[in-house]
DNA sequence: ACGGCTCGTTCACTTAAGTTAAGAAATACG
DNA sequence: CGTATTTCTTAACTTAAGTGAACGAGCCGT
């Protein structure tokens, strides 16, 4: 498991015996039960999340209803906004399956970027690779039709179908369940 | 001109008069005119802005139609995907209206976060906070109908509204300028 | 000043998503 | 194991966005 992170970091700085025992030292991995509640609305949070195994998603509750708009599955890092900006969540942060996680807080990566600028530029690249990579995301949903956003889906992330409720799913698309299943069915036809 | 860069950088570190001479020694103002590309599709670059004055916007070609995604105004910055990938661009990134911006590119920054370890954490912060930003933003757009996407741009950034052309604006907000006319009629209609 | 373009709006028509409701299927839980 | 709850699908109807076309207004360059 351990070594899924370092994977990870290595693709961006490269960490010696030392760095590594430090990062271990802090005791950073832990194991979450389906359906564990992170962060709440409302809530003040300074933790971070990095998915080893597993899936956590972002939600609102708006008018009542749940609206899911993102997924972090294996190798996806987590800053909620609320952590960034020192503000109240506006949103719900929870797993979807038993999951692990790697779980930091402000405080120590305040540290651990003293000591290590190393990891101060890794956290850099990632924030901008990231930044980048999310500007597509948008960009993609604001330019194509549910059923493009849909049919991209099942291209890039082909395992959320699997994994993830419809409904949630739907919302995640930016529709209503209900047109997510017309809309299944009448690319079935068109199959056909 | 420059104080407006001083202050936006004095949100995150405080430099001294060495730092800020140090910044200025890099001439980075740089003057466009409207109309100006900086980014074309298929291309690569390794430069980031900073506006200053003016407006930048990114568009793409889908089926030989400009789709518009984002626009940058004052106190903005950009860094092109392909700039974080080093791959080729996919869209392609204009100035609306003269504009000033800062250009600073990859090499500099290495060479400016080597010396001045406060730059970089400057610029993970910056991009931290983007980040989380910019999800609330993707999060609001897939939570929204059209409707609600144009009257919290109203609410938002009225100044775009104002200063940006209507068909532009239709996509960036997701949908084609015939709807944003009936739309804006629509509203209209309810006000009276 | 003229002709050509782009831009914004309007209209009629098509297509797809939202809404409301109902029922079937799957899941959770005592 | 059976009941309750959630989830998914289907259907009928409403609403709004997409499409194609036309028109007028403003802007550009010659």
């Amino acid at each position: 498991m351990q070594d899924i992170l370092f994977d990870f970091i290595s693709k961006y700085v490269s960490l010696n015996d030392e760095e590594k025992n430090a990062i271990l030292s802090l005791d950073l991995f832990r194991s979450l039960k389906k359906g564990t509640i992170l962060l709440k609305e409302g809530q003040r949070s300074n933790e971070s999340y990095f998915v080893l195994k597993g899936c956590i998603r972002t939600y609102y509750i708006i008018d009542g209803e749940e609206k899911t708009t993102a997924f972090f599955t294996e190798m996806d890092a987590l800053t909620p906004h609320c952590v960034a900006t020192k503000t109240p969540s506006q949103y719900y942060v929870s797993c979807l399956e038993d999951t692990i996680v790697t779980v930091s807080n402000s405080d120590m990566e305040v540290e651990v970027n003293t000591k290590f600028p190393k990891f101060e530029t890794m956290c850099r690249m990632l924030s901008e690779e990231l930044l980048a990579k999310q500007r597509l995301d948008l960009d993609e949903f604001k330019t194509s039709s549910p059923e493009q956003r849909y049919l991209n889906l099942l291209q890039n992330r082909p395992d959320l179908i699997q994994r993830v409720p419809q409904h949630q799913l739907a919302s995640f698309l930016g529709i209503k369940p209900q047109s997510l299943s017309r809309l299944r069915a009448r690319l079935l036809e068109k199959k056909s």
